[in-house]
DNA sequence: TAAAATGTACGCGTATTGCGTAAAATGGTC
DNA sequence: GACCATTTTACGCAATACGCGTACATTTTA
């Protein structure tokens, strides 16, 4: 476990150890003791702490290096709406994707389509 | 923590408690008990598990629902190889591009480009 | 069927947790 | 600088429960 990261994700909501402690329904102390390393949360603690401070259990522990959580769904199966998408990288040949080729290809797209449902 | 999920990780790769347990560098009873409910691991414990069976703590705990592990990047900023994937779901305009549309759009962005290449 | 292996359950010694309490440190006000 | 409230850190103890060995049940292999 990356103490300095428990630390900092407590620091960056600007709460007291008192108020986060309380939050997860522990002592101060305990809480306390967890920062400082001379104690370890449980299982069922760090997956508290991981859903209090928005982040991953993997983020606290250290086996991963950014702290937003996994978020279930496009993962194994991306699915997203380009329209909506403000910022995104997605590449062709290794090249990414401008911003204008991104809303040139929505375009093309739309203009197909329309197309498509005139002759069809 | 999701018991099933512990054995089903172990047998999806067909080990025993026994080989499971000298992987970790621990008992056979001592793994038996997490799988059983009967102990619960310790945190680097977990994060062994985890690593043993290629996927993440949140899995296991169940603050998550898909078995692959974070990768590290790609996760606020979405960041593909458009010609590598196989399946995957983009939509314009709540409609989602079939197949032929993607190869439409990366043909015509290599077309674009290799314009560019001339003009400029 | 016998033998080997796999999985399950129990008891015990010890490590470690969680809490209360109290001391140190920080920060704001006059 | 002095004062006070709040926050942070550290200590000691009772109780939990962890990890292991061991033994028993179950399944698989020959």
């Amino acid at each position: 476990m990356i103490l300095t990261r428990l630390t900092n994700l407590r620091k960056s909501k600007r709460w007291s150890l008192q108020y986060t402690a309380d939050r997860l329904g522990i002592a101060k102390s305990t809480y306390a003791g967890y920062e400082s390393g001379h104690r370890r949360p449980s299982l069922e603690a760090i997956a508290q702490i991981a859903d209090l401070f928005d982040t991953s259990t993997d983020y606290i522990l250290g086996r991963v290096d950014h702290q937003a959580p996994q978020l279930d769904d496009d993962t194994s199966v991306p699915c997203m709406e380009l329209t909506e998408l403000s910022t995104l990288n997605l590449s062709v040949d290794g090249l990414s994707l401008s911003k204008e080729e991104m809303q040139q290809f929505i375009a093309f797209i739309r203009a197909k389509r329309q197309l498509e449902g005139k002759t069809t």
